[in-house]
DNA sequence: ACATTGACTCGCG
DNA sequence: GCGCGAGCCAATG
């Protein structure tokens, strides 16, 4: 039901950078339970080489929207995001909600390791 | 327009 | 395991 004037009883959508369409939409494909890097995820959304603008797009992206942003960790699995601030005991509550263990601040079982592995071990693609 | 910053990563020692 | 430097590039001042 669309309305004639102005007020809109739903909350506006936030509005995000589509710069970074891409990049959201590798994340968005990240299933439960899992995690990926933010260098793979630049590589899924053909920017390989570009990790550091994955956490940019991270940074910029305003809360409301449905993005996985908790299944994104460094390389070797660490969380990103500083020891003991609300951001990291956040993504460590919602990992562990789906099954991920945190340990010390880092995914514990990655089972993976290299992100060649890792994309054909997510998307089972080669 | 220039300089700095940063939710990154990899190679080296 | 840790630190350093280089490459990366949009955002920010």
């Amino acid at each position: 039901m669309t309305r004639p004037c102005g007020a809109t009883p739903v909350p506006p959508p936030p509005r995000v950078n589509p710069r970074y369409l891409r990049i959201y939409a590798a994340i968005a494909a990240i299933p439960p339970g899992r995690v990926a890097s933010y260098g793979q995820i630049a590589a899924r959304a053909g920017l390989p080489g570009r990790a550091r603008l994955v956490g940019t797009a991270l940074r910029d992206t305003p809360d409301g929207v449905g993005l996985p942003w908790f299944r994104v960790v460094h390389a070797d699995g660490t969380i990103a995001l500083p020891r003991g601030s609300r951001g990291f005991r956040e993504q460590a509550r919602r990992l562990r909600a789906e099954g991920v263990a945190v340990r010390n601040g880092r995914v514990a079982m990655p089972a993976f390791g290299l992100d060649h592995d890792l994309d054909r071990a997510l998307w089972g693609l080669g």
